[in-house]
RNA sequence: GCGUCUGUAGCUCAGUGGAUAGAGCAGUGGCCUCCGGAGCCGCGUGCGGAGGUUCGAUUCCUCUCAGACGCACCA
């Protein structure tokens, strides 16, 4: 369905055509005067200048025009040249009326027909997860959801680091701990053991030990060197070994993703795009792309009007082993072949804005993907400590995610028993509900490219912008709806105009729901998502306070009431829900 | 050195070519016979700096200052 700002543009669109006045120009927005109506139109202004005429006048002249309409209550012109509106609360409620029966709340479904491919994960296999994949994880299940919402089919893929040195490492190590085992060796014929030779925290351990001693030990090294070689070429038995840990690691990353309310529906990893290389290497060489450059083979990317040196993009080092860059092309080349995509989102750290320039270009040049192919990369910034600096744990080490998780979960508790009486068991259950919102909500209420502040005491504030005050705000709606039933009044979804401000204030900002989320997509952005619910919640809060909903005795007000009650509460839960996060029974 | 991004209230963050730049926190003053007071209603201060384009610039352009980040064989 039309937005609300659509419809009223349309309503002024016949005034502009019958002022002789380009209708092109009646774009409305909403007012940043909210003392003098809801919605103006500054078309007149632009006008002006191409008409020769004073603006005030053509205001006056099209307002004129809108006397009769029945979306206005009131429009006037105002100095220089505004054009302000009041709309009738008719109109809004018969707006609303329609976005309560709409699917969606009548949102557009720009991506209908559309597939997407977000890759937002990016973890290393027997890795924990640490906060660097925070926000890759939380920004990209949210835009996976908005984007669905929108119509579009999206995948999400992990796009695990499952590749190159880091096995070889793993697989060295162990072999020097166990040389007995199957795995190593050579002749073995029969079937290798189901069970993998470690757990996941056996990996945790033997990873960091490797990478430590490769680094002091000079024939560690070479020998881990050898294993990611013959792990490459296809070794029986290492090949094997892989297996296991791979399969242990992403039983463990499910589980924590899992935590946080993130799924994929893609497990790939960089492994899986390796047999693509060899046949797009011939291919970029074919297209007289790929040419030797300081001992390596590259594909200049430069392109003119560049403002800064975009260097050649490395699909080949000296030693003829590929990298980053070739794993990912690869990785396109997969994702085409199997997937067609209209668009692939990159959720990344902003610090590899380089790399995946010179991919995309790449990429493009090379016709690995479709010229009509929409390749985007959104570099988030980096989560912050207090003091400004890349976050850390008191020991200046990098904290792993379920810690930071287990430290929030355990402040909210904190504060749900300072201030409730609630059961144990129980207010540990919505701590964690709670805690997520907290964190979630902290992490996307900020633009998604800048660096952020994290600070655990505001964000599981119940007060000011934060997730646990959308959740207090929901809780206390779904409290009243629920009370209402025990009374034995009959939920209405007939929604009835506006009576008072504040009433007409919360269908005013519940009549762009839509509106807001598909900003939200556009602009690729979450954050207006959380600014949208908040403006809501507080909208809520004030009608709340101006309205004894339950003791009202007109039951054709109080069912008005209680429709639109059931419509924010749709809402919100919908917010939260494309945010991620879910909202407890109680508080 | 070159480049990218950022700079908005004491703090944390929104926002816009247009009217009087918004929230929250912190500070402070009110509001509970009433559906959840974890709420509501008040009170103060600000667009890093200098030019330019424009009827109008915090927004666009140039320069400048400050900070973060990036500048080929790591991922």
């Amino acid at each position: 369905m039309k937005t609300i700002t659509e419809c009223i543009r349309e309503a002024l669109q016949p005034a502009f055509s019958a002022c002789g006045i380009d209708p092109e120009l009646a774009g409305v927005v909403l007012s940043n005067r909210p003392d003098l109506c809801e919605y103006q139109c500054n078309g007149a202004m632009a006008a002006a200048k191409r008409y020769h005429k004073a603006p005030l006048a053509i205001a006056g002249e099209i307002v004129a025009q809108l006397e009769n309409c029945p979306l206005f209550e009131k429009a006037e012109a105002a100095a220089p040249g505004f054009i302000n509106l009041t709309l009738s609360p008719d109109f809004v409620s018969a707006y609303l009326q329609d976005m309560q029966a709409a699917q969606k709340l009548g949102m557009k479904q720009a991506g209908a027909g559309k597939k997407a491919i977000l890759d937002y994960g990016g973890p290393n296999v027997a890795k924990p997860l640490h906060v660097g994949h925070l926000r890759a994880a939380i920004i990209g299940e949210s835009l996976k959801r908005i984007y669905r919402f929108a119509g579009y089919e999206v995948l999400g893929d992990v796009h695990l680091g499952d590749w190159g040195l880091q096995m070889g490492l793993i697989i060295e190590e162990t072999r020097q701990r166990h040389p007995e085992l199957p795995y190593f060796d050579p002749g073995f014929q029969g079937d290798y053991p189901a069970e993998a030779p470690f757990t996941i925290s056996d990996l945790e351990e033997i990873y960091p030990t490797a990478s430590r001693k490769s680094k002091e030990d000079e024939a560690f090294a070479a020998a881990a060197h050898d294993a990611t070689v013959r792990l490459q070429q296809g070794d029986r038995g290492y090949t094997a070994l892989f297996r296991h840990i791979l399969r242990i690691s992403v039983n463990d990353l499910k589980k924590n993703y899992e935590k946080l309310n993130v799924s994929f529906d893609l497990w790939k990893g960089e492994s899986d795009a390796q047999k693509y290389i060899p046949d797009m290497i011939r291919g970029l060489k074919e297209a007289g792309l790929l040419h030797e450059s300081q001992g390596a083979m590259v594909v200049d990317v430069a392109e003119e009007g560049d403002t800064k040196e975009v260097p050649p993009c490395i699909i080949q080092k000296s030693d003829g082993a590929s990298l980053y860059a070739t794993t990912d092309l690869a990785t396109l080349v997969q994702r085409e072949q199997d997937y067609h995509p209209d668009e692939i989102l990159y959720v990344v750290d902003k610090r590899q804005d380089m790399h995946f320039t010179q991919v995309f270009r790449t990429a493009y040049k090379a016709g690995i993907i479709r010229p009509e192919t929409k390749l985007t990369f959104l570099g988030f910034g980096t989560m912050n400590g207090k003091d400004g600096k890349p976050f850390k744990t008191r020991e200046g080490g990098v904290m792993r995610l379920e810690h930071l998780i287990a430290d929030i979960d355990e402040a909210v508790f904190a504060r749900i028993m300072e201030n409730r009486t609630m059961e144990e068991t129980e207010a540990r259950k919505t701590a964690e509900i709670i805690g997520l919102a907290a964190l979630k909500y902290g992490d996307l209420s900020n633009q998604a490219t800048k660096n952020y502040v994290f600070d655990v005491d505001r964000f599981i504030s119940f007060e000011g912008n934060t997730g646990p005050y959308i959740l207090y705000t929901l809780v206390r709606i779904k409290s009243i709806l629920r009370k209402a039933e025990e009374n034995g009044t009959k939920l209405s979804d007939r929604l009835r105009p506006a009576g008072d401000a504040s009433e007409k204030a919360l269908q005013l900002l519940l009549a762009r729901a839509n509106e807001a989320i598909a900003d939200a997509c556009e602009g690729i952005a979450p954050h207006r998502i959380c600014q949208y619910i908040y403006e809501v919640s507080n909208a809520f809060n004030s009608f709340y306070h101006d309205h004894r909903i339950l003791a009202e005795e007109d039951p054709e007000k109080q069912n008005g009431w209680l429709a639109l009650l059931g419509l924010a509460r749709k809402v919100l839960e919908t917010g939260i829900d494309l945010l991620g996060f879910d909202a407890p029974d109680q508080m």
